[in-house]
DNA sequence: AATTTCATGTAACCAGTTACATGATTCA
DNA sequence: TGAATCATGTAACTGGTTACATGAAATT
């Protein structure tokens, strides 16, 4: 069995930052420090590890420079399979579980789309985001009133809630402005 | 040493669960099941080790009903000790790193913060809350703003980043309601 | 009688954190 | 020459996941 890879968001991010150019350890460390991308540790004792295991599973694949010296530097770049297998997890359909637990990730595989799946998908999947978005954020609205009501944490925790419901409702207006914007482009 | 407690976001989801009423581990699972507290898995693997934990460390304290049964219930309240580490964690100060990383955990304070430290506190707490969104929306556009010029990684990468951005300004102005709606009530 | 819900727990595993270690190169 | 940056790695730990196990009580 090809085992897949540890579809992890770390894993998802590395991946797709190599897809766009080729990269080190250190340099997705950099990356991680001083961009504001997704909620990822710049720590060695996660993307080192990460590295080794994704070009072992045959998604990437190290170049040495310097082969002599003690610390030689490993620039990584995408395999053909690394590639598939970025595609495939950008165009896995969305889940209400996704919705619910996993916005970050959604955004991540946006972020992505525009480089490997192109437009036409990436207006494709803000259509299906936004039209996920909106049964949620009516569940979370009946919640709201339940809440309300039963009124025992009452004053602080139904406005937690209210956050919450302003996240997506945001989340889902963004998607449409995005949807006509590159509509437009 | 007092050895403080595992200050995870579970750790402190349950604390705050148990101070507003007594629950055993099988109503916290529920709870997380059933409600959008946050996104705490209701797996038994996680709750009951985490329950043990605090239990030793004194910060809640079960009683077991029906003793001489085989699996017997255990109700869980909250000690003294425990309530004064809840109020120690949830007014702590807002760091920027909060903001950046655990957003969630914010609110998820916020939440119990009614009950706990009442509603001047809980002003406070979104004042100063809402003013440092400011100051970190203005860091995220001027990324976005270097994102859109060096351009590769274009089309989606840029929108993904403007999402983030939606979401803390969502956030900021949700602040700016409830600090009204607290204090008008 | 069978299924679902109540209710607690453990064991194996795994990803990520923290802290440490090494050493080259560049800059002040 | 000393500090910062470049650059890769490991070891110990820990919190949480997945999957399994047990059994009572209530429901169908």
């Amino acid at each position: 069995m090809t085992r897949g890879f540890p579809s992890t968001t770390l894993s998802l991010a590395i991946l797709g930052l190599i897809s766009q150019e080729p990269l080190s350890g250190y340099d997705l460390r950099k990356t991680f420090l001083t961009t504001p991308m997704g909620h990822f540790s710049p720590s060695p004792g996660a993307i080192y590890p990460a590295l080794k295991k994704m070009e072992h599973a045959g998604l990437i694949a190290g170049k040495i420079e310097g082969q002599n010296t003690l610390r030689p530097k490993r620039t990584y770049t995408v395999t053909a399979k690394g590639l598939k297998a970025l595609r495939q997890r950008l165009s896995a359909p969305i889940t209400d579980s996704d919705i619910t637990w996993r916005l970050d990730e959604l955004m991540l595989r946006f972020a992505f789309m525009g480089n490997v799946l192109g437009k036409r998908e990436s207006i494709a999947f803000l259509y299906d985001l936004a039209s996920r978005i909106e049964p949620h954020v009516k569940y979370l609205k009946d919640h709201l009133k339940i809440q309300r009501e039963r009124e025992h944490n009452r004053l602080t925790g139904a406005y937690a809630l209210e956050q919450g419901i302003a996240k997506y409702e945001a989340t889902a207006a963004w998607a449409r402005r995005v949807i006509a914007a590159l509509k437009s482009e």
